[in-house]
DNA sequence: ACCGCAACTGACAACGTTGTCTAGGCTCTA
DNA sequence: TAGAGCCTAGACAACGTTGTCAGTTGCGGT
């Protein structure tokens, strides 16, 4: 064997528009030009080039392409975890949104962690996404600053930015809660506890504070024990919602601080012989199916992805001005679970 | 103002590696030795390259970089729908193992149609993803021949390849659902009912098989107006379960062929004076807490995933060898509903 | 028959990075 | 002290594409 093996072209062994042009007997730009459908092509010349391309199998790098047109026609997605059944239908509306602007999404899930967060952020930039849309973990983005001065336009969704003025679109997570609380106090509750996610996320700290005005605004007293903030891992949400539920003063009523929250404590509440009412922030698939229904402040998660991946376009396209803080109304949807009166 | 205006920067105004060689004094390829951690450079020329990096706030390039180096070092996923609960998980698993290869993902959404699997399949190519994992909308995938043959590794995940001959890796869509129909005759029914996804779809044609092979071995005639194929638009499959309790020979258990087909007839069997027996492919969030629980047949959307990918990394590395069909077992879980007897 | 003009085509540089190769300076040994 | 050898550093080409520009051709009009 004389060592005259072809040298290992790296992708596989893609043909370039230089093979093309070899084979079709033409220039290599007017391969070019034909592949991109520019005009300044006789007939006769386009087909022979398609002729080349088809019997090659070739396929434009857009690789290189984006290295010459500076654009990539890719947006990335940083959000918390792509299982979880709020992001998923968020993701995909991130998706449609780029989909109809020609891009492709790219996506990566933090865990909640705000270094992995930073890390997958960089890795886009460093891909070059034309835009970032990031559902934050953490509570710090300067490191994001050189990107964003850079071009990187970029849209924070579902909590805001920290340290960093940048456009942002959100639920209105106070007011919900709010508004959820004062459901289960005009059905009679006055004992009512509160369980969320860590209060680092901003979220989670709205939602708690919109307790805290309802149950304010209605001369209640918040007993320390009623109110649980942490993980939302089930085995956390449980003995949270026990340590609640058996206290010296036991509440009547739950709210659930999100979704995953929410379905744990309607385990909880399933196995107690006493009815406790509850409500809960995010709507979740069955929740109109269990018995009795559940009642929930919801928000359109879909509505918060197309609504930010629309923002982000826009501000691709030059939109001008300052950051925006685009808040998205909540909707209270009762099925039975809130209008339980207090089993006093 | 004279028109020396800077030419337009494309990517906003970033820096380059020979932006920070001028800044720092040195040539350009030790830039590169010390942003990619290569040795041969002094600490003191190290700290000022890093200084220059850190002041202008450079990023590199990996779009540059990549077309040098011919890894992409992404994969694509192509799948029908993000905000299905069953491809959640199966794309946050595929996410997983890339990352613990260095990769990024970028998915799509076919929305279940051929053309815009191709369309996004091919996409991806042209970004030279290194690999491919495909979750099948249509059922010839000869386009993606070429691409194979031109070295981007590819695995099917949830459905085999259509025409052509490529790793898959799936759930067993017909053991699981004889299994599941065996169990409703197992508990006393005679008449049992299947409500599936669109025929063209392998996963939905192998659960009918599996229907019907349980039929078959335990003696049982299927009256054709049982038997309902079609959309899992709630609309249709309710009309499709309407008709099949209210036929001339109604049934008395229902076997639902996907999630999105179970939930849909969960509501209607709530609406029913009498009680129907159902068991359903696919398990999903609360099953357990509706009255009656959900009896299923759970397929673990997660394991299908890492499984896939861990197969396209193989690939990647080389591992040679004929394409592979991996089959992973399903498990019936049971809660209630599929314990119903029969209300002759 | 010649000029002007438009239509078509291709040579070439550039995008930002990395691999190769060579130059220069230093240390070490004989 | 000269030669060998190592270490650092930079010049240069290449990756596959697109923008610019200039060359060639053919046509119509005078």
């Amino acid at each position: 064997m004389p060592e005259t093996a072809r040298p290992d072209h790296r992708y596989g062994n893609r043909p370039t528009m230089k093979d093309v042009a070899a084979r079709a007997g033409v220039g290599l730009k007017t391969v070019s030009r034909v592949v991109n459908g520019e005009p300044g092509v006789t007939p006769d010349t386009e087909r022979r080039v398609q002729e080349a391309i088809d019997a090659l199998g070739f396929r434009r790098n857009d690789s290189a392409r984006v290295l010459r047109k500076g654009r990539t026609a890719s947006i990335g997605l940083v959000l918390e975890d792509l299982a979880d059944p709020f992001y998923g239908p968020l993701s995909r509306a991130v998706e449609e949104v780029a989909r109809a602007h020609g891009a492709l999404l790219i996506n990566g899930s933090s865990a909640e962690d705000p270094d992995r967060e930073q890390e997958l952020a960089l890795a886009l930039c460093a891909r070059r996404v034309d835009g970032l849309v990031v559902i934050p973990a953490g509570d710090d983005h300067r490191y994001l600053e050189p990107e964003i001065k850079a071009g990187v336009a970029t849209v924070f969704v579902d909590r805001p930015a920290g340290k960093i003025d940048a456009d942002v679109v959100l639920s209105d997570s106070f007011g919900g809660a709010r508004d959820g609380v004062a459901h289960l106090i005009a059905h009679g509750h006055r004992r009512i506890g509160f369980i969320g996610d860590q209060p680092r996320i901003h979220t989670a700290a709205e939602r708690l504070r919109g307790y805290r005005a309802a149950m304010a605004e209605a001369d209640l007293p918040v007993h320390d024990s009623w109110v649980s903030l942490g993980s939302t891992a089930p085995d956390r949400v449980r003995t949270a919602a026990d340590a609640i539920l058996s206290g010296p003063e036991p509440v009547t009523a739950i709210f659930a601080g999100n979704n995953r929250v929410t379905v744990t404590v309607v385990r909880v509440l399933a196995d107690l012989d006493r009815p406790v009412a509850l409500v809960g922030f995010d709507d979740f698939e069955l929740a109109d199916l269990l018995r009795p229904g559940v009642t929930v402040v919801a928000q359109d998660a879909a509505q918060l992805g197309r609504t930010a991946a629309e923002r982000l376009f826009h501000r691709l396209d030059g939109a001008p001005g300052n950051p925006q803080r685009i808040e998205l109304p909540t909707r209270l949807i009762t099925r039975g679970s809130g209008e339980l009166p207090p089993a006093d």
